[in-house]
DNA sequence: TAATATATGTCAGCCACTGTCACATGACAA
DNA sequence: TTGTCATGTGACAGTGGCTGACATATATTA
């Protein structure tokens, strides 16, 4: 990795930091770009050529979480019963949620309260899910050989696991603590799981 | 109705269609708000007063659709089991579409198209359809006297039956085609049924 | 070291959106 | 009908997100 590389990812997480920091110390609205730019000495222009707009700052977890879910899916079994994958798909990003260091904590829970208090950054998360749903759906319709779009089987099979997700990950009880929130996720998913009928998705 | 209602909803209209079809023309992106404000005479200021913004001219039939499920909710049998209740608010909607007049016909296909086609207009659809299914997880909470925020069930109950509209409303196959749309959703909403375990949410 | 590729700063500009004030128009009571 | 009040509208100035274009500085590669 060059010094070029090395640079630039130093420079996206400040830029990241900041305005996290900036977010929090006083809202979202109300925070400029020009400031979060300022902030990490950085024109108001290369803020952009790092994210795309002012809200994609805060979809920074919705990439890794959407990475690991189809790596893991290329690697299950072929004849693998498509539900069963998609658990393990999810599971796996529990665990790296569990495994993730204080930093990425931090900033994930940052993440977390500007996404309760801004229901504009909301819409975006939820739109970026529905985007990495749409990617499952094609990953696991390729391993079951059919054609995504007249399949709403497959559309199923991944929709309702994500639920298990979507549902664990809004419970307000959890704020502020990742290990409970990834501990009501897993209850969510073995209820899903024990909701449907037994081979429900051949 | 006095006469300022009447006008107001004329004028509410009168924009909401000369956007469409601006959007349609031209595309969502290069339409500006002057444009739309202009070819129905009023002035961009006035737009605003109408629309909180561009991208809420698209979600007209969201808060319709929603209002139906709330009020069939609300209509059903105290002691009826929860995602039976659920099917029944879902349907009601599928009847409102079929009966729906041919000028409401084009503008949600209008709407549609609008959808597929720009993905930040899909965030905000997305995003308002998650506000219903918040609202849905209310009503159903209160109907089983279980506190919404502590009861994963309830919140299954509700995006289970989402679901079924969801994949049934991205059917590709399905564009410029209300009854099958419809017919698609119906199909989809019964493979939810069959697929779950009997009396899994009690 | 030279040639090339890439990252950044600067600047000018578009457009969504808002606050404010003055004015016009419909609603209502005397 | 007329005066009074509430409400809808236009005009205008301003903020801030975001983009294109070009010049310059900084890595990479030969």
């Amino acid at each position: 990795m060059g010094l070029r590389e090395r640079k630039k990812e130093k420079t996206r997480l400040a830029l990241l930091d900041a305005a996290l920091d900036l977010f929090v110390e006083q809202g979202y609205d109300s925070t400029t770009v020009d400031q979060i730019a300022g902030s990490v000495d950085v024109s108001p222009r290369t803020f952009f050529r790092y994210f795309t707009s002012k809200d994609h700052l805060v979809l920074w977890y919705h990439d890794q979480g959407e990475e690991t879910m189809l790596e893991t899916l290329a690697d299950r079994p072929p004849g693998e019963a498509p539900f069963e994958s998609m658990t393990h798909a999810l599971r796996a990003v529990l665990r790296d949620m569990e495994r993730s260091t204080p930093v990425d904590r931090e900033r994930f829970l940052k993440m977390r309260r500007l996404l309760d208090r801004n229901p504009q950054l909301a819409d975006h998360a939820i739109g970026r899910s529905m985007e990495t749903e749409r990617r499952l759906i094609e990953a696991v319709a390729a391993r079951r050989g059919v054609d995504p779009g007249a399949d709403p089987l497959t559309h199923l099979v991944v929709t309702f696991a994500m639920s298990a997700m979507r549902v664990g990950f809004e419970c307000p009880t959890d704020r502020g603590d990742i290990r409970q929130m990834v501990r009501r996720i897993e209850e969510t998913l073995q209820l899903v799981e024990r909701s449907l009928r037994p081979g429900w998705d051949a």
